[in-house]
DNA sequence: GCGACGGGTGTGGTCTGACCACAGTACACG
DNA sequence: CGTGTACTGTGGTCAGACCACACCCGTCGC
């Protein structure tokens, strides 16, 4: 019979996948034990420990050590976490190139800023407004203004209420994070480039609180062509990139 | 020292990801034996596997048994299966509702076919066509049907050469097999609907083809959101959802 | 009666050692 | 020279042990 051969950890996943799909396991909930998952899947615990470590790093549970209510594992499904470790690992071991990551952000991004633009109310950029305000602080370094540069976007995609959007951008652009960190350092005119990214960052937010959602697309996609540009010597452009044999 | 007390399992994925970015390991080279990765790092066995797992989850390695090049941990860098792993589990555990992979999936899709229009060449889409005059077919069944569907959508993604893009519509994809299977069961007419996709799959790679990109989009949207309001009762639109407090 | 203290208990985290199945390799044998 | 067969090293798994930790509860002292 083919598929009785899944190695162990397998089997854990799977049963635990299919507890979550029947609603035996909701968020919040606590797994069993790993000694007792692991009798009662007929495995040994360090299975289970494998599987565990997985969804542990997939952002689906949260381990705690002790006794109470809030040790063991539980269910609490952030998917921020393993979006970015899966992301930073898949662009270090170059199965993602830079650029495209640079280009499925500017996507979403692009749409996310439309999307709020037309949406009636933009109760939701109270934080992002905040992040500006603190970007305009003098004396901030490089990475501080990076840090500040990558809440901004967020907050962003956070206000769109799109879960996946929101996971997706967090995982974006901590794979990116190093190369932003590394270009900016090579900034011929740091404060330069920091006031005309602070400005464009509130052109943006201009444009989504005047509800145009064209103009709040056009500026996203040129602050983020205009700093890759900037800090890569070479423009994101041809896209799709080298399909025919040259 | 804060951070020196990290998990052994975390000392050795954080030990794998510096030889990747340091160029030690590159896509292809073989993982040190496990027992010489944990007398190296100074951890037990158990933990370099439990990092090993993560990694292979992620889609970053290949494991196999017995001896010789192909056996032991290789450098694969496929992101698809970390991805649908991820998104599967996601929504499975509720953290990604399936409106929002469906809206993620809608974004990504019509920027893709947008471009896709735009590029010169329309060389990569060989393979789609090709799956289009597979789903022609007739005694397709639903499963069967849904699944050409599912490489016909993939296939536009592939044709954007997008490895990021690529992996996230697969992965979005995957998480909502389930889902598109369900919904198309409970559909009234089959043969109708199958033949109303048909035919929209086939106006958006003439779009395409015409060089003719808000046609092409605006035919994904409209492709992608009819399907999701047959299925589901109701629209995928209000967009973003429930800001506001009531 | 009430508070503080201490062991008991169960949790995840880790290590060790052992065994298995597997696949390639090298060596002995015909 | 060809053909096996034993060897070696790999991942896969299990069992058992120990640790640190955090809660729980009973006891003791006030």
């Amino acid at each position: 019979m083919p598929g009785t051969d899944r190695r162990a950890w397998e089997v854990v996943l799977e049963s635990i996948e299919a507890d979550l799909l029947s609603g035996r396991l909701s968020p919040g909930d606590h797994l069993p034990a790993e000694r007792a998952l692991a009798a009662g899947l007929g495995v040994g615990r360090s299975s289970v420990r494998e599987a565990l470590r997985v969804l542990e790093v997939l952002g689906l549970i949260r381990t705690a050590a002790g006794s109470g209510p809030s040790a063991g594992a539980i269910i609490v499904a952030l998917p921020g976490g393993g979006m970015s470790a899966l992301m930073r690992l898949q662009v270090a071991a170059q199965g993602f190139p830079v650029a495209d990551v640079v280009k499925t952000r500017l996507i979403l991004e692009a749409a996310v800023v439309a999307e709020l633009a037309g949406a009636a109310g933009a109760a939701g950029l109270a934080g992002s407004a905040q992040l500006l305000d603190a970007m305009d602080a003098p004396g901030l370094t490089e990475a501080e203004f990076l840090a500040l540069d990558t809440q901004f976007h967020l907050s962003l995609a956070t206000a769109s209420g799109n879960q996946v959007i929101t996971a997706t951008m967090a995982g974006l652009r901590s794979a990116i994070e190093g190369y932003a960190r590394a270009g900016a350092l090579g900034l011929a005119s740091w404060s330069e480039t920091s006031a005309r990214l602070r400005g464009e960052h509130r052109g943006i937010v201009a444009a989504i609180d005047a509800a145009e959602p064209e103009l709040a697309r056009a500026r996203v996609v040129a602050h983020i062509e205009g700093y890759y540009a900037e800090t890569h010597d070479h423009p994101l452009h041809a896209w799709p990139p080298a399909l025919g044999p040259t």
